[in-house]
Parts: C-alpha cells; sequence; structure tokens
DNA sequence: TTGTATGCGTTATCAT
DNA sequence: ATGATAACGCATACAA
C-alpha cells in the first residue's frame, strides 16, 4: 500500500526563497532564531511564510536533524484491556502536553500474532518514535523490560513490582485503599470485604496490600472468603457480591477495585433485596461520572487521568532532554499521587453497628 | 524542544551495503521485490537485514518516496467529549487495520485557543499525515467542511446533515430508534417517552428523528413533555427521569439515547420507587458491559465500535487509493450499518397494558 | 549578515 | 543483474 502524495500544493522552503530572492539556508536560520539574521529579514522570512502558508516539512526536518519528536503509545492488547474508561483520558492528555512542545503521540495496535516488544521495538528501529509511554503495567511487565535496555526514553504511568531505575507516574494505590478502609472503619464498619482484580496488574495488587494492611493494622479478621480477586467487570462483580452476600456472616461494606466493579456489586446488592449503603456499604475506585447517577451515588476514590497524561508527558519531554544533555547525575523522577475520596451515599454507618468515634481515632495512627 | 536522537545503534542501508559488498542501490530494490534483482541476492540480502536488526528509515522513506503512510485523528476538544466510552474502541480498531498495511496512527489534541481546523490544517501542511479519520460528527462540522476542500482523503465515522459528496461510515440510528419504539409498541407499551441527547450532534438528531418516525407511523401521541433533549450523561438522565416520573400521565417506557442515559434513568426510577423494566420500561444504546450488569439488566441495541474503526481505516486506505490511480469515476463509498437489539431484563409488557400481539402486527409496516 | 555546500537515509533513474 | 547518481526538503558548518 502506497500513501498519499505529501503536501499537494505545500510550498517549501524553496518557494520561498525564491520569493523573497533569499537563499534557503537564510530562509532556514530566519525561521529557526538563529542569532545572526537580521531582525528586519527575519521578520521579512516570517511575514511571507505565513502569507504563504509556509510549514517545514517535518519528515525532512527530522531527517536533517536527526531527531523524532513522536511519542510512541502502544495499545493494550485487545484481550487485555477490557474496557479502560480512562485510556481515551490519558490519550488526551498525552496529546495536549506533548502538542505544546510540538511532538506528536503515534498510536500503535498489536497486529495478531505478535506482541507488544515486538512492536514497540519495530517502532524503534525504523525510527518512528523518539520516546515511548507505557501504561496499565502489570507487576511483572516485558514492555517495562525491553525498554530497561532498549535506550529510548520512556515513561510509565503505574509501575512494576520492581520500579527503582526508571521514571514512572503512579497514584498511591495501596494508601487509597487504606484510606478506604480507614473510612470504613471510621463509620463503624468492621465486616469488610474486598472485590479486587486481576492480581498480575500491580494497581490491583497494590489495592489489595492497601487493604489488608489497613485491616490489620486496625486489628480486624477478614476471613478469606471476604477477599475476592480477579474481577474484572461489572459482571464479576455481580456474581461475586451475590456470593458475599450469601455468606452465614454477611459484610457490612466492601471495597472494590474500580467503579465499574463497585457499581455492578451495587446491583447486586438491590438484586438480593438489600440496600447499598444501608444494608452494604460500598466504596469504588475511579471516580466514573456514572457513580454520581447510581442509587445510591457512589462513594469513591479518584484520580485524574487527563491531568496524569499530562504529566507523564512533561516527564517525557524531560527525559529526552536529559538524555540529550547526556548528564551524569541521573535524574529519574518517580511521581507518587494520592488519590482523594469522593463522599457520596453508598458508604454509612452500618445499620446494626452506628458509628464509633473513638474507635475511629484508635485506628489513626 | 529537541527530539531525541534516531535509531542509537540501528544500522543503516549504507550499513548493510557496505557489509554485503553491494550498492546501497541494489538493497533498496531487492528488500522493496524489484523484479531485477536476481533471487539469490535478494535472499541474501534479506537474511542479512533480518540478522543486523535492519529496519529502513521511515523518515528517510518518506522523504524519497514523498508519501505519508499516516492517518490523522483529532481528539475532541475536551469540553465537548464526555466521556465517549468507545473512543479508544474506535482508535483501536483503526490502530490495528491500518497497522496491517504498514500505516500508522497519529493522535492530535486541540491547544486551547486553537480550533480542530487549524490543528488539522497544520498537519495536513508540515506533511505529517496523508490522511484523516474523524467521527462524533455534528450536524453540521467544520472539520468536514475543511476536509472537503483541503484535498485529504478522510472517512467520517458517522456522518453531517449533507452528506452525499465524501465517505462515510455510519449507524443507521434513526432505524435502530425505528426498532426500538416498534419493539416497545411490540410489548404494548403506548405512553413512550425519548431521553435524547445534544441534537447538534447528528446522531442524537438521527435517534430523535427514528423516535418521533416511529411513533407518528403507529399513530401514538408524544405529549412535548415526553421528549427531553439535550442530556449528556447519566447526572442528566437521573433529573430527567424524575421530572418525568412527576408527571400527571407518567410513561411506561423509554427510550435513551446512550446507554449512560438509561442507565441513569434505571437509577431515577428505582429512586422514585418504582421498578425498572416493571412499572417503567427502559432501554438503550451503546451495548456498555456495564448494561448487563445493571438491575435489571439494560436491554440496548448495539453497534461494535472496534469493527466500526476498522472498516474505517478500510475505507481511509482505499480512498487513498483511488486519490493515487487518479481515477475518474469518482467511488464515494458510504456504508450504513444496522444496530441490533440485544434483550435483557429492563424492557418488557406495561403492568397495566399486557402485550398486545395483533397491535403489534399492526404496526409492523 | 548572508550565501554556498554538504549531509541526513532512502528511493528511483540512469547507465553498465 | 547491479552500480553510480540524483533527488526528497531541510539544517548546519563554513565561506564570504
Amino acid at each position: 500500500m502506497t500513501g498519499v502524495k505529501q503536501r499537494k500544493d505545500a510550498i517549501s522552503i524553496a518557494g520561498l526563497a525564491l520569493h523573497l530572492g533569499l537563499s534557503e539556508g537564510t530562509i532556514s536560520r530566519a525561521l529557526n532564531n538563529y542569532p545572526d539574521i537580521a531582525e528586519k529579514t527575519r521578520k521579512r522570512v516570517r511575514d511571507a511564510a505565513n502569507e504563504l502558508g509556509y510549514q517545514p516539512s517535518s519528515t525532512a526536518r527530522r531527517l536533517a536533524r536527526g531527531v523524532v519528536e513522536t511519542v510512541g503509545f502502544v495499545l493494550p492488547s485487545r484481550r487485555d484491556h477490557l474496557s479502560d474508561p480512562f485510556l481515551s483520558e490519558i490519550l488526551d492528555g498525552l496529546a495536549a502536553e506533548l502538542a505544546m512542545s510540538g511532538w506528536d503521540l503515534l498510536l500503535a495496535a498489536v497486529p495478531d500474532g505478535q506482541d507488544e516488544v515486538e512492536v514497540m521495538d519495530r517502532l524503534v528501529r525504523s525510527g518512528k518514535i523518539g520516546a515511548f509511554a507505557v501504561t496499565r503495567v502489570k507487576r511483572s511487565d516485558p514492555r517495562v523490560d525491553y525498554l530497561r535496555t532498549a535506550g529510548v526514553p520512556f515513561v510509565v504511568h503505574g509501575r512494576t513490582s520492581k520500579h527503582s531505575d526508571y521514571s514512572w507516574l503512579d497514584v498511591d494505590n495501596e494508601k487509597a485503599f487504606v484510606d478506604a478502609v480507614n473510612f470504613l472503619i471510621g463509620l463503624g464498619h468492621k465486616n469488610i470485604a474486598l472485590l479486587g482484580g486481576d492480581l498480575k496488574m500491580n494497581f490491583a495488587w497494590q489495592r489489595r496490600e492497601g487493604f489488608q494492611k489497613a485491616m490489620s493494622d486496625a486489628g480486624l479478621e477478614t476471613p478469606p472468603d471476604y477477599i475476592v480477586d480477579g474481577i474484572s467487570d461489572g459482571m464479576g462483580a455481580l456474581e461475586a457480591m451475590a456470593t458475599l452476600l450469601a455468606l452465614p456472616s454477611r459484610p457490612t461494606a466492601v471495597v472494590c477495585v474500580t467503579d465499574a466493579v463497585a457499581i455492578g456489586a451495587i446491583h447486586a446488592i438491590q438484586k438480593a433485596g438489600l440496600k447499598a449503603g444501608h444494608d452494604v456499604s460500598v466504596v469504588g475506585y475511579d471516580g466514573l461520572p456514572m457513580g454520581r447517577a447510581t442509587e445510591p451515588a457512589l462513594t469513591t476514590m479518584s484520580q485524574a487521568s487527563y491531568e496524569a497524561g499530562r504529566e507523564v508527558a512533561r516527564m517525557l519531554l524531560e527525559a529526552v532532554r536529559q538524555k540529550n544533555i547526556k548528564s551524569l547525575n541521573k535524574e529519574i523522577p518517580q511521581i507518587l499521587w494520592e488519590a482523594k475520596l469522593t463522599l457520596r451515599a453508598s458508604a454509612n454507618p452500618p445499620v446494626s453497628n452506628p458509628a464509633n468515634k473513638s474507635h475511629r481515632e484508635e485506628t489513626k495512627k
């Protein structure tokens, strides 16, 4: 498949030179703000460029300078990314921030029969990209392993279990779930369950860790039945919550790995003839818009995906700069953001065991 | 901001030539399957290329061939795209299909203070892209107006109100809503309301048209109160549905412009102490995964966004081919897909007015 | 302050 | 069947 002729009617630097009676070199330097160009000439060139709609060929510029101002983003292979509601938000943030520095964002899918690393490697070797952004990392992630050795600047949104030697932006998922559980404990809950996600995903693992930490720090028992892993969508949540509700001693509250799971849980509770936020409290994570429209509205932890995308882009640009300077003091920015709790109606004191303020105090460490 | 040195350790065609004792030209032709290369040589070159991991510089190739095998996609400006759950699906489909032909997908955001057309124009003039894909079009859409005159191949997912002269793939939204309404009528409903969307968006307009057509074809009244426009999320749905339920004569069924709206409606019904799917039937549109986990599970119309992305990519590639051939018989592929109804639990015969089979037959035209 | 010349890594058009 | 050589459009070192 052959592409389309580039820039149909586009004017090149040669055309501009002709038009102005200047040499191509002068035009180039004028437009790139070289100090050795007369202000008057620069203005003349600028004006003509604007007037004629001159836009330097990105391709030629890349070839001449040997640089590629493009960030690659490999879409999670289809079988994995069971509806990430925030993918487009992150991409939006990435693209927006990159655009401010004239960088582009290249999206790549993984064809059947290939894996993500192959795709990334081809992108690098063909010179299509100069840096990578990676999201939704597993605890052990081949993409990160590859990038560690590839010599391409990259920033990870999230982190792997071993994460000391590369740059990442993550949310403190563990703390988020510690906070969520402590919030419920503060309300008076003792029988708290977890609807957890795929433990290969690090965010799910971290959230589970936070759950367990908070429970054990508070000296609360967690029966094995109360921890359900591997839930990835509302349907899974529906079943898991039904099972939880059928337990001889059912929980008075559930913390859910995502809002999608939490909303499924809410419906399971309703289906069982109980009232979410009354008989069973529910806390989610994500801040999905829909959580405001559920009945009851969903109490949830949240992070700003769009902002995360922007920050990752900034880190990426900085990583590229560092690399070019070949500075010896290796700066490896690692940023941990906190999720914040959005109080709504789905979490309240347990009916049989009203909030116990003093107890709450005790569990705060 | 300066980019990263391209392809650190990458081997170039010159290196390969040296390694093999052949000229660069021969290597190039061998790898590009020119017929005038000895099979034996071709194999030798291929093997060496594989072994050394040679990958032609995409940049140099573009410059030499004057073609850009990259599709541009401008993200809807942030204020508009109130959570399009399918954006990432479409992008995924686009990228996947494009990759099969060696094409790339470039994502661009719209910086503050600029509009989408400016961004698109710059992408074209800088030679970064050779074609465009556009989604979520308004009835009158400046992006389409621009592309019509820009000379760049493009395909629209959806269509504007005037759409005879460009290539698009759309779902027959009108028919979808005719079907949805007829389905409800078949169940015995007569008092059917519409929770509609932003009428500037063509899909919302089309769905509304379908609703009205089906109602009037069936000879059913639709009080003005029964049609609510401009709902874009679950929150809006919550309020609108509450208003609908407070009406002296409340509807026995509502058709919703999206699943997000439908789910909001379900919760409003529940909040009002009624039962969705019993007191009020609800039909959505989108086939959101979460619709399977609501209580009751959501009856909805759906289309496959991923597949749509792939099809748009195919049409794009074909448009590029047509343009290169400069064929005189202008093929303008326009494809209309049908949404299919997914029966679940949220739509049933009205309680006070059980299904009337004969009536259903009558309304089928 | 400006012009000239070379190179970036390919492809494509000539020769040979 | 293969090897020179000239573009492609720009950036930059070096002259002037």
